[in-house]
RNA sequence: GCCCCCUUCGUCCAGUGGCCUAGGACGCCGGCCUUUCACGCCGGUAACACGGGUUCGAAUCCCGUAGGGGGUGCCA
């Protein structure tokens, strides 16, 4: 057998869609797989979307994923005189013809012939004139059967009584995607087809053209289950998160997302699920891609993701998380940021996110020179019904006062020495940890206080505990 | 309406006639660890849509039913 030839063939729609780039996906790791060649063709049959801006819509995205391709991007828009060659050529033999009925048309003939609507080869022997708003429609056999021989769906048959005589050529001359597709596929070599489950309809009659065509043996078709959303219902642009580019900004890993894409409607037969990307590759196989649709769940995309943020080293992760840590929404001036104190950080951080984006709410309280917003919930739980919190705060002053502060391991005896002694004192547990934690931080949920102080530093740090005791009053 | 596709735990995946009293992962619940939040570790919950066949034997094969989805454009 030769090697493969695939194709991912996206319409430029100014994004790349969850759903197309696990098609991107899924043909990738086949070509990979086998060592076969990737085509990137962007069908721009339509309108002209062909602008830079659409197109690094597409492509960015998929570089960003590392999906690589071996040619193109090649463009339909750039190959309009093939595909309108190949719609003479389908006139010329009699096998398609023109037609000059509008939409309302259509459907008035239908309704008045108590029809189910659809396009009845109203026009087959009208012989229409060619001019505007004449479009080319294929004369679809009217009977016989198109099998498509699809490697997920196995034998599916279509009869042709319904297929509608479609068009391949719009009223403006323009070729739409169905014979577009067919010439391009065969012009380009393609052997496989593998696309989502939403085409299969459309299967039948690219083979109906290809074989009108004298293309003589199509390529072999994969169509993919569906990605749906928790209504079962297919991801749309309108309801659902599906743009690449937002899990991009979110800080989700490309690692982490085209692992989470690979187990959408195929497994890896030992069942270990995170795993680096070259064992997806050699493990990869077409057959094994189930037929069910998938519920793209973020909540596992969410755990994938986290499982390679703690994986990622201290340097790394602070390269990575940079943007984040210095951009506008951060609570810190950038000016104020200190990459190194975050890498010194790093582990604590990672264990405790799911995403990138999240990251500088974990340090918001280590750039800024005070803290001015107390978190109301800490505050209330630490200081206000939190036992002895002013006395707790005292002495923690003032046992901090002679603390060297290079040591966190000296710094968590003074603070706990304080609570131990405040539980005799009062004869009920004291626990010293928390008032101190929410004067220093502002919350009560963070990274190791003894770590937190250390890097603050005696001056900060004191004058933080001092203010939050002023706030405390009593 | 018509055409096409799909159906294993809440979710994703494993399972291709006996290894299945159905396995893994996410989630959820419980516990351990812990003077924060997490991480980690341990345990639990939970599914072969239904009904008929075929077979010594079916989650796996066949038929039907039901449910879900996709398509039905001079979009792709």
């Amino acid at each position: 057998m030769n090697a493969p030839r695939v194709r991912f063939a996206p319409a430029p729609t100014g994004f790349l869609h969850v759903g197309s780039a696990r098609s991107a996906l899924f043909n990738w790791l086949y070509a990979r797989h086998m060592g076969g060649t990737m085509v990137l063709r962007v069908e721009d049959t339509d309108v002209s979307k062909k602008t830079q801006e659409f197109v690094d819509a597409i492509l960015e995205p998929l570089q960003w994923l590392g999906i690589d391709w071996d040619e193109g991007p090649y463009f339909q828009s750039d190959r309009i005189d093939s595909h309108k060659a190949a719609v003479d050529r389908l006139v010329a033999d009699g096998r398609a013809y023109r037609c000059d009925l509008t939409r309302d048309q259509v459907e008035a003939l239908s309704a008045e012939a108590k029809l189910s609507p659809g396009y009845y080869g109203w026009s087959r022997d009208r012989e229409v004139a060619p001019g505007p708003g004449v479009v080319v429609r294929f004369r679809a056999p009217d009977h016989g059967t198109t099998v498509i021989d699809d490697v997920v769906r196995g034998r599916v048959e279509v009869a042709h009584e319904t297929i509608e005589d479609f068009v391949i050529s719009r009223g403006d001359g323009s070729p739409t995607f169905l014979i577009a597709n067919a010439v391009d596929d065969h012009e380009m070599a393609i052997s496989h087809v593998i696309r989502g489950e939403d085409l299969l309809n459309t299967t039948a009659k690219v083979m109906l053209l290809w074989d009108a065509l004298g293309y003589g043996e199509p390529p072999t078709y994969a169509h993919l289950p569906l990605l749906v959303n928790e209504q079962r219902k297919k991801l749309s642009k309108r309801r659902d998160d599906v743009a690449l580019s937002d899990y991009v900004a979110k800080g989700y890993l490309p690692e982490a997302m085209v692992n989470a894409l690979a187990l959408l409607g195929w497994g890896p037969p030992d069942e270990v699920e995170i795993r680096p990307l070259q064992e997806i590759v050699d493990l990869f196989t077409l057959e094994a891609v189930n037929k069910s649709a998938a519920f793209f769940d973020i909540k596992k995309l969410n755990h994938i993701n986290a499982e390679y943020i703690k994986a990622l080293d201290p340097a790394r992760f602070t390269e990575l998380v940079e943007p984040y840590m210095t951009a506008d929404e951060a609570p810190w001036p950038a000016a104020a940021y200190r990459a190194e104190v975050v890498e010194a950080l790093a582990p604590e951080i990672q264990q405790r996110i799911v995403n990138l984006s999240e990251a500088p709410t974990w340090v918001s309280w280590l750039f800024v020179p005070a803290i001015e917003h107390y978190d109301e919930k800490s505050w209330n739980k630490a200081m206000v019904k939190g036992r002895a919190a002013g006395r707790v705060l005292d002495e923690v002053i003032a046992a901090l006062d002679d603390d060297p502060f290079d040591d966190p391991a000296t710094i968590e005896t003074a603070v706990m020495g304080v609570g131990n002694r405040l539980s005799e004192e009062f004869e009920v547990r004291v626990m010293s940890q928390a008032p101190v934690r929410v004067a220093v931080t502002g919350h009560s949920a963070g990274i190791p206080l003894w770590q937190a102080i250390t890097l603050l530093g005696r001056e900060a740090t004191l004058e933080r505990l001092r203010a939050a005791r002023a706030r405390l009053g009593g």
